[in-house]
DNA sequence: TTCAATTAGTGGCATATACCACTTTTAATG
DNA sequence: CATTAAAAGTGGTATATGCCACTAATTGAA
């Protein structure tokens, strides 16, 4: 009874996508850590994976990051020889990306940790709940909110 | 067509769940920016309130946190006079947090932009949708992900 | 009571992520 | 074609977060 005497931030929409993001990331960290890499450098291997060496703006659009802070990222990979970068050549602001071939191990290694790490978690919470989590998570993902005018 | 050949990162509830907090969070720290401050140290000011000048660990706990991480967000707002700390007399291991009055006088000023945020964000995606939303979210937040053995 | 756990935090180090100012290229326009 | 505007990244700075090793304080057991 003491407790939730107020709202606490149960409410807030913001917080409880960052609380969950803290919770579910520290599990699929965990599952990653024998690879040597973090759940975001998985997913950001495997997104430049599936594209066409893609440009850098690509990459931050199809992951809703800053461009610089893809930048930021991509450095510890490029240092450890996982992903390589080269200016496009028709049009030399444009900065692609790829695997290099221990980058490609890499991320065929991690991925089988991924599968185990993804499979528990559907287990757990269910496999239609952890679809339906996701689809709406793709649906906000997807809206716009324009700055609200009292803002 | 030429899209989703493969599965790309929709699949990965992680991903999606990172990807989701990256667009959210720019929306709600543009709307709180007036205030000076960023959403997590609203939200954190927020939890401080709430508590009876909680210790270090139960905030932590609250936002599935880590404590050392804690440790360091905190340092900006107490380096600004909004929060400060003190031994739990009684247990001088603890340490407790509680707002100083321009911590006070700050969060009241960030809540009001918080409250256009929150409800620009739930004309937008709907009141119903953000709701399920943040009971998934606390749902699997709750949830108690064992090492899969196969890790 | 003494000494081995356990608990609560700290500090260092590394990655994640954003914003801003700036540089380089390209595109657009008169 | 020369100038201006727009596009793509980079680097710096700051916060967000986690892990690990370490310290201090308390608890528990012999």
């Amino acid at each position: 009874m003491s407790k939730e005497a107020l709202p606490g931030l149960s409410l807030c929409n913001n917080a409880m996508l960052r609380r969950a993001t803290r919770k579910i990331g520290q599990y699929y960290d965990d599952v990653l850590a024998p690879s040597g890499l973090k759940a975001t450098q998985q997913g950001l291997l495997y997104q430049i994976s599936i594209g066409n060496e893609p440009a850098m703006g690509a990459i931050a659009a199809a992951l809703i990051m800053d461009l610089s802070a893809l930048g930021h990222t991509l450095k510890p990979l490029i240092r450890d020889s996982y992903v390589e970068t080269f200016a496009d050549p028709a049009d030399r602001r444009i900065k692609r990306v790829r695997l290099t071939p221990q980058g490609q191990v890499k991320l065929d290694e991690v991925m089988k940790l991924w599968r185990v790490a993804q499979q528990h978690f559907e287990e757990v919470v269910g496999k239609d709940r952890a679809q339906s989590l996701r689809a709406a998570l793709e649906d906000v993902s997807a809206l716009d909110f324009d700055l609200p005018p009292a803002a």
